[in-house]
DNA sequence: ATTGACGTTTACGTTAACGTAAACTTGTGG
DNA sequence: CCACAAGTTTACGTTAACGTAAACGTCAAT
């Protein structure tokens, strides 16, 4: 038997509200089993509400983060699906790339700026010293 | 002198709004010169506008970018600035550092399985080549 | 049998980030 | 002089992503 969650359960785990993993539901994000009325996640019902946050860290919205990770479930029966699927890997891992670039260069410009803050530093301590 | 923009100048380099530009001055991100009521945009506001709307790209809310940006503009003062200022540099440095993880990883997955796609659909043309 | 702890649906409320429209001012060319 | 393009303020509207509250079901433990 494979391990299942309640909705609880993933809340507290990725520090988010029942209501937050409910509303992802609502727009098709996670669509985990039902005993009754109660929803039963599975480990890739887990997954899923891991790759939606990581999604929305980078800055998608929900309908993008859908777009993306509907795409690792995608049907792969015969070669036009396939084909058309690699098509839209590759369109959403250039918008990924595009991000590394623009992240690479906010980080770089950060650091040579803390660089010349620590030079400074080290000339007003010396001044300091001095006195 | 230096050059200047006017709001839709901006507007139409970075491809929004007039409305969003002001928006952003409203929240306190850009501060243009005004020449009676018009707005006059620097370099300076430009390089600001710029930052903000990477921010955005790389998913902060406004009043996110505009913590990160003030710090390019902070005093430098004293010693004391210094090393508050430098303090605060690694704290954001490190939330950049953060979403650079997360994106090497999603990154990473997508090129994984993208290319068991491509073997699949090899297998699959070999298949059809057969018939 | 009742009291929590946990879950459910339904529905209105809130916040951020603008959109949109109205009414007005300010140079600039014909 | 007058239209017109571009800018301004003021203010209400909209959308996404949940928050919050009410009203109810269910099951294990006291």
């Amino acid at each position: 038997m494979e391990r299942t969650f309640s909705i609880s359960d993933l809340a507290r785990e990725f520090g988010i509200t029942s209501r937050t993993i409910r509303h992802y539901e609502d727009e098709g994000l996670i669509s985990p089993e039902r005993q009754g009325q109660r929803r039963i996640y599975s480990a890739r019902d887990r997954v899923r509400l891991a790759l939606v946050l990581r999604g929305k860290r980078l800055g998608f919205s929900l309908a993008e983060a859908k777009e993306i990770i509907d795409l690792y479930a995608a049907p792969q029966g015969e070669t036009g699906q396939l084909r058309t699927l690699l098509g839209k890997l590759d369109a959403k891992r250039a918008l990924l790339e595009e991000k590394r670039r623009d992240l690479e260069v906010a980080i770089d410009n950060m650091d040579r700026y803390a660089a010349r803050c620590r030079e400074r530093l080290v000339e007003l301590e010396a001044r300091e010293a001095a006195e």
